[in-house]
DNA sequence: TCTTGACTTAGAGTGCGCTCGAACTCGTAG
DNA sequence: CTACGAGTTCGAGCGCACTCTAAGTCAAGA
């Protein structure tokens, strides 16, 4: 597979792929005769894996340490899995963060749907010609 | 409170907030007669809001343009609200991507589990002199 | 009076994670 | 044979969100 090929099935640009191989996220991809590289699908699993590493806001140093260990192969288990560990760790307590902040969030929106039900009650009290035509005021909820 | 007081009390850095009124997030602070900043506790309310929009990821942008809904006043409500409610709904998903990683992981970390079990499980039946010293191999995990 | 330290401004610098441009080389289709 | 498109390398540039520096002002305490 071209890195065109495996641009289009990673989800990554060719720029980006060129640019994890680099910094050495991603090995050292074998080239073909006119340096070319060639990858094998078996890279997919990986650039997968580093996704989620990414999307759980994992920092590239660490991805890259861990990429390390992985290129190390046997004996790099340990502290893989540590690693890991650690990292989801700092997941769980972002998403209970997270959680959290949707609650405040739900409470803040609570507050405009009853300003805006309280401004419709309002509005229904006037006489008709007097209605409000766009907007209005009321408390301030910030 | 002078910019040095609502520092601490935020958690921002004095430099943060000049640099957060500079572009608009927080509003033009009230100067004593020799220019300094001098901040009324509510403005805490705000710049903690503030701070669960960054935590929920939303871009500076974004949250400038509340600021802007907010310092219009009345009438913006509906926006805001519109607003928020967008907001919410992407961090909702970005909690369901996060919770789909950590089964990812859960599982990763589980197969680092194995490996080490399985290791342990053949040391064990090395005669006591050949067993190993640190490290071992075992079925690549990734 | 002098010093200290918290403040002011404008603007430059930083770290991250890409993203792009320039100039070049190949292999293949017309 | 030539044109095209997809690839190559190297290095510069970008957007974001700060973060810091320099040079100056001011009020209060020794």
């Amino acid at each position: 597979m071209k890195i065109g090929e495996l641009a289009k099935r990673s989800g990554l640009t060719a720029h980006t792929i060129r640019y994890y191989e680099r910094i050495g996220l991603l090995p050292y991809a074998d080239r073909d005769r006119s340096s070319r590289r060639d990858y094998d699908a078996s890279i997919l699993v990986w650039i997968e894996f580093l996704g989620r590493l990414k999307t759980t806001g994992m920092p590239i140093r660490d991805m890259l340490l861990y990429a390390e260990l992985r290129e190390r192969g046997s004996g790099s288990e340990a502290e893989r899995r540590a690693l890991l560990e650690r990292h989801r760790e700092s997941v769980r307590a972002h998403v209970d963060e997270l959680n959290a902040c949707l609650l405040v969030l739900d409470t803040k929106i609570g507050g405009y749907a009853e300003t805006e039900q309280r401004m419709k009650d309002y509005d229904a009290t006037l006489p008709e010609r007097r209605r409000k035509p766009v907007g209005a005021r009321s408390p301030r909820t910030g």
